[in-house]
RNA sequence: GCCGGAGUGGCGGAAUUGGCAGACGCGCGGGAUUCAAAAUCCCGUGCCCGCAAGGGUGUGAGGGUUCGAGUCCCUCCUCCGGCACCA
């Protein structure tokens, strides 16, 4: 107890004690009830960060916490194992990505546990290995079985530097997410799951997720961004097939001027074009395709091509020319609009440099339907030059129009989407097999149950040129599981997104032979809280969603959504508020400040500094502050040998606290229970520590006069509400002043309400509203003597200076305001 | 451009439902301890006027609602995040 606190004495020590006595074991034995703490697993870098840090002290702190409050506790990690750096890596360096892997895991996990983070590693899941290869690729084949997933060949993001194909959100803005590179588009032939078919259920289940930040929901919803509109048909001229058009503006169908496609649309392929445009037409689309997509997304410039060919108006049979022009995408909608250059700015632009007609069919009340109009006019107004529903009002237009169209089988109201579907195949070796082979004669055939997992092969020459697994021939030559006939592998594996969007069930059963334990998962999830960075907002938060409620419309599971509660914890940045990396030479190593003041003083620091989801700009003087409070909680110790060798209670007993000082002492610890307790539910550790200060001061100040039980029982109180914060420095206090029990071990001390009651109250007292002074009540007093008290106080008299009192406003235990002229 | 979020002392930041703005910490000032210093413990600390008692003022700017606004409403400014020819 005489020693001076240093940490190198005891953290390996209480490590090893909490392992051995498996003091964060699941027990899974429904015998309490469940809780279940989630963070983002790691990717399999090879370093642990600043960021890491912020993030699982926060999960470890609420599992700790939970565990204390006797929830049966799941806090679980494990490896986002495939990926692309990986095996970038073994480009570079000639290292195989297994082993890269493999020495990432060892360096993480050792710098995990040095934290003290109180994970179950019996449940470790490692995305790389043969069990959950096998289970992936089983839920796979259940996918194709259930046309759950399909092939198309269609154009797709295509990152020339890591030649693959990449989601459209991961090459949003036309750069590759992970390594900055141009994304193009090419025609290559994938596996996609139609998320797309989801996309109504996961935007209206957002309002069913309370516990979800309003940011996350605001981004899943503009990123799935569901419209409202028509799709009207239009006949092509030479044309059976009808083109399919999609629009938000029914109302202003009779001012289409033009019809306009975008450079891919397979129309084009099927028109009949004059002779005299073919060259025009060839020119225009190839030199589009050709740009990157964010250089065609940022062209300013409106520029197309006349097809020489028409189609008809389906609502007034206007002979309408067929433009292709480049602000029309492929991606979205039916890649082809009905202009309307009178009402949208876009299609305005684009007429008036090609001289296109302009027509106005939406006036704005009391406008001149003649004036010529300097911008597109977006907002309401009636329907002119539209004949018969002149006169209408164009939201009520809106149904009329759309209503007509499907009366003539011309079209019919409909929603469209941004979210696109999700192309799952990557032309990578360092990841999960896609378990299929595809025979001539057969077509696509899973790879049987028996034959699973599909593992990669080992020798492989990593060249970082085109699709490494197709260039083994070893690995994609095979036979027909249906007919026996000679066939070929799928050379490609799977996004790791898919790896990352169901790992949180396999925790529960990480050796189960199916993908997961049905009842378990039923019980355990969804995840009670699930903390992670902000930039999975649209990749795999929603992903996630998906895949769980596709299993479950398997049948495999019976819950909606994933994560009950989720949370974004903040950025660490530099001192400067800029981002940390390699290259800017700003990285602050978490082992440093470690070995130097400890790990606690770096939990707290990264605790106290700043609300979990602000950025926390990393200050050098923070650890070592943190240090300083350490210090002042270890040396209670000393100060209160005495009381704590004379009373051995964990709580101030009521008997013992006869005065003003010893009730004053016994409600702040109740205090600091609640703070403590409630403040961890919200994720509010920077206003917990606060609390846990504040109790530490009190028991500073106590005075030595007063009696010793209160404050004893205080000092141990006051180390098991910290225990969860700065576990290795309470547990060494604990093992000096406590029961001889671990402290981990130990339940979370009982608030007690009755302890908040003190003898008397502080009152506001405001006049008109402000504030003068505070007057101190008796608890029980009623509302006439304390405005009586309140009034009879010189300073209000003075300031009310002889005015008549018009009325007094009172809020019990708050506050009096007393209102004159 | 559109959609979110945020602007509070010298600094990091508090303020659960509209009810004493600035909890807690850093820094700074004073005191105790010490031969002295560090460390430690105690007290003080938004700004302005005042020796003090006391008074004025104050949460990005301006307006509004209310007995009462950091908190609610409107307009504007700044910063951060998301999306961006989305038809």
């Amino acid at each position: 107890m005489e020693n001076s606190y240093d940490h190198h004495q005891f953290e390996a020590k209480w490590r090893e004690r909490w392992e051995s006595d498996s003091c964060f074991r699941w027990r899974n034995d429904g015998t309490k009830p469940k809780y279940y703490v989630l963070e983002m697993f790691p990717y399999t870098s090879g370093k642990l960060h600043m960021g890491h840090v912020r993030n699982y002290t926060m999960g470890d702190i609420i599992a700790r916490l939970q565990r204390a409050r006797g929830f049966d506790v799941l806090y679980p990690t494990g490896w986002d194992a495939f990926g692309l750096p990986a095996e970038n890596a073994a480009i570079a360096r000639k290292i195989h990505p297994r082993k890269f892997t493999g020495d990432a895991i060892v360096s993480m996990k050792t710098a995990m546990q040095r934290l003290g983070l109180s994970y179950d590693w019996s449940c470790e899941v490692n995305t790389s290995e043969p069990e959950y290869t096998r289970a992936q690729q089983l839920m796979f084949v259940e996918f194709f079985k259930k046309n759950l997933v399909y092939r198309a060949s269609s154009f797709v993001n295509w990152c020339e530097s890591c030649q693959t194909v990449l989601a459209n959100e991961q090459a949003s803005g036309g750069t590759c997410w992970r390594c900055e590179g141009h994304v193009n588009k090419r025609r290559v032939s994938q596996w996609f799951m139609n998320i797309r078919s989801y996309a109504d259920e996961l935007l209206e289940s957002l309002d069913q997720l309370p516990g979800w930040p309003d940011s996350v929901k605001n981004i899943q919803r503009a990123w799935i961004g569901r419209s409202e509109g028509a799709e009207i048909l239009f006949q092509v001229e030479g044309v059976s097939a009808p083109l399919k058009v999609f629009t938000t503006r029914p109302d202003t169908l009779f001012g289409s001027t033009f019809v306009a496609l975008a450079p891919e649309h397979d129309l084009i392929d099927r028109m009949q074009l004059p002779s005299s445009k073919k060259a025009a037409v060839g020119a225009f689309r190839s030199e589009t395709l050709l740009q990157a997509v964010k250089d065609r997304a940022q062209q300013e410039e409106k520029r197309g091509v006349f097809t020489g060919c028409y189609t008809i108006n389906p609502i007034n049979g206007d002979r309408v020319p067929i433009w292709i022009v480049n602000y029309v995408m492929m991606d979205y909608g039916t890649g082809a609009i009905m202009a309307v250059p009178a009402h949208d700015q876009r299609d305005f632009e684009f007429a008036k440099q090609y001289d296109i007609p302009i027509r106005t069919v939406i006036l704005k009340e009391g406008s001149d339907p003649n004036a010529q109009l300097a911008e597109a006019y977006t907002g309401d107004g009636v329907l002119v030059n539209s004949g018969s529903f002149d006169g209408t009002p164009n939201r009520e237009a809106i149904a009329a129009i759309t209503a007509a169209l499907a009366e003539k089988q011309r079209g019919k109201a409909t929603r469209e989407y941004r979210l696109q579907n999700w192309s799952i195949s990557r032309q990578r070796y360092w990841g999960n097999p896609i378990p299929m082979i595809q025979c001539d004669a057969c077509g696509p055939v899973p790879v049987p149950e028996d034959q699973l997992p599909v593992l990669l092969p080992e020798e492989v020459e990593f060249t970082g040129r085109g699709s490494p697994l197709g260039q083994i021939p070893s690995y994609i030559q095979t036979t027909c599981p249906t007919c026996g006939g000679p066939a070929e592998r799928d050379p490609d594996t799977m996004d790791t997104f898919m790896d990352s969007s169901w790992y949180f069930l396999r925790y529960t059963a990480s050796r189960c032979e199916s993908p997961f334990d049905r009842a378990v998962v039923n019980r355990m999830l969804p995840v009670d809280v699930y903390i992670g960075g902000l930039e999975h907002a649209t990749l795999h938060l929603l992903y996630s969603r998906f895949i769980i409620k596709v299993l479950r419309d398997l049948g495999m599971l019976d819950f909606d959504e994933p994560f009950a509660r989720l949370y974004n914890q903040g950025m660490v940045n530099d001192t400067e508020g800029r981002k940390q990396s390699k290259s800017a030479g700003n990285v602050v190593e978490p082992s440093r400040v470690t070995d130097k003041y400890g790990t606690d003083a770096l939990r707290l620091y990264m605790m106290f500094a700043t609300a979990h989801n602000a950025p926390l700009n990393w200050n050098d003087d923070g650890p070592r502050e943190s240090r300083t409070y350490l210090n002042r909680l270890w040396r209670l110790q000393d100060r209160l040998r005495e009381p704590l060798s004379e009373h051995n209670a964990t709580m101030p007993s009521v008997e013992f606290c006869p005065g003003k000082a010893e009730k004053e002492l016994r409600k702040t610890v109740h205090e600091t229970i609640r703070k403590v307790t409630d403040d961890v539910e919200r994720l509010q550790f920077n206003t917990a520590v606060a609390a846990l200060m504040t109790l530490t001061n009190a028991i500073y100040v106590y005075p030595e006069d007063a009696h010793a039980q209160p404050v004893a029982a205080a000092y141990r109180v006051l180390i098991r509400l910290a225990g969860p914060f700065v576990p290795y420095i309470c547990e060494e206090i604990w093992s000096n002043i406590g029961d001889g029990s671990l402290l981990v071990a130990r339940p979370w001390p009982e608030f007690d309400p009755t302890a908040l009651i003190v003898a008397t109250k502080e009152i506001a007292v405001q006049l008109n509203g402000k504030f003068i002074l505070t007057i101190e009540v008796a608890d029980a007093a009623t509302e006439k003597e304390v405005l009586e008290h309140a009034l009879a106080q010189p300073r209000v008299d003075r300031r009310i200076d002889g005015r008549a009192v018009k009325k007094v406003v009172h809020v019990p235990g708050r506050l009096v305001n007393v209102i004159v002229a």
